[in-house]
DNA sequence: AAATCGCCCAACCGCAGGACA
DNA sequence: ATGTCCTGCGGTTGGGCGATT
């Protein structure tokens, strides 16, 4: 059932300021202030917004209003469309499940809503950090762990409180691993992008910034790394890619011209975002606390231990070359942030 | 019954950055 | 190279509404 609030907030005019006045309209306005409608939308509008949709799609918002017969800004059409009227949006309840989710996501992106909504089919961005804010925080709090930090408010790391001396031996041998494992990441990613892949990536527009799908983009992949502390160093599987694109002469010119399957996409970008995201973890922890033997600290190993499970099971995919791949050899952090073997070796 | 409180969540705000002219 | 457009994102707001006093 559709919730529709009945009445509207007071015009606030603050939300014009791109109208800049004072540095004389250096743009023009984004949307009309006059006669625009805010607030609760109304069953009559919603209907003109989804029957336009439905005959002319999704975009141009900026247009839409007018020729949609609304009277609302552009940016409110596509609000209301994207987190309320879309079609594949699932209401109601959010599940365990989803929650479980929703909490081990947060611990790997942070308040990156829309990188968790990516992961939650038919949930927004917007309900996802609603729901955050007003239930699962507070549970976490109840239960005495950080929702920041997803560590326990005493100190401790919120996993496996009960075992202290046990984890404290894994996390020296997690921790151990996380060199290792950077380097595995980096051969996985490899695997994962084909060259036929990789093909498709160059000849929609040469480069991952061109990626258009209606999920993730690698332009996006990176905006919501750079956050890191180490803004240079998330982006450095990406960069590293590139580089070696350039090197083996993989061009737009060598490549057919197969339809790229959208799919496929998104599955590779999502690996590339969550690669590439713990991999700016692993080299801010390491980078950061400077610890002569490149552990992580404790409790950054055990949050990402499940997540690591995940995508050593990726890399596990393909035996033979993994073979290849010296498990007892712990390649010091200096080596993997600067070469990226594992890519080096696949590609070259 | 009326007033108040606090939670929920749809919608808004302001900013960032890519695309394009 | 520059300015503007357009879109997406995270943070914030404030009205509705049920619970409580």
């Amino acid at each position: 059932m559709i919730h529709h609030k009945t009445t509207t907030r007071s015009l606030s005019f603050s939300s014009f300021n791109c109208y800049n006045q004072e540095s004389r309209m250096v743009r023009t306005p984004c949307c009309r202030a006059e006669g625009l409608k805010k607030g609760a939308w109304t069953q009559e509008e919603d209907h003109k917004l989804i029957t336009y949709i439905q005959r002319h799609g999704e975009g141009g918002w900026r247009t839409l209003p007018d020729k949609a017969g609304l009277k609302r800004c552009g940016k409110s059409c596509r609000l209301r469309w994207a987190n309320y009227l879309r079609p594949d949006i699932k209401r109601g309840e959010f599940s365990q499940e989803e929650e479980d989710s929703i909490i081990k996501l947060h611990a790997i992106h942070g308040n990156k809503w829309s990188a968790i909504a990516r992961r939650l089919p038919g949930r927004t961005d917007n309900e996802i950090k609603n729901h955050w804010n007003t239930h699962i925080k507070k549970r976490l709090v109840k239960k005495g762990i950080d929702p920041l930090t997803h560590k326990s408010l005493n100190g401790k790391s919120s996993d496996h409180q009960d075992d202290d001396d046990q984890k404290s031996n894994k996390n020296n041998a997690l921790g151990s691993l996380s060199a290792r494992f950077l380097n595995r990441v980096a051969t996985g990613f490899g695997k994962r992008i084909s060259h036929s892949v990789l093909s498709d990536i160059i000849r929609s527009g040469g480069t991952f910034t061109s990626h258009t799908t209606p999920t993730t983009s690698a332009s996006e992949c990176e905006k919501s790394s750079s956050s890191s502390s180490t803004p240079n160093s998330s982006n450095l599987l990406i960069d590293q890619v590139s580089m070696v694109l350039d090197a083996t002469s993989l061009s737009s010119s060598t490549f057919s011209s197969d339809t790229p399957d959208p799919l496929m996409y998104d599955h590779i970008f999502d690996d590339l975002e969550d690669m590439t995201a713990f991999s700016s973890r692993f080299l801010n922890d390491v980078v950061s606390h400077d610890d002569e033997d490149f552990f992580m600290l404790d409790e950054s190993c055990l949050e990402n231990t499940s997540y690591m499970r995940e995508l050593t099971m990726i890399l596990q995919e393909d035996k033979v070359e993994t073979a290849g791949f010296d498990d007892s050899y712990v390649t010091p952090i200096s080596e993997v942030d600067v070469s990226f073997k594992g890519i080096d070796n696949y590609f070259g």
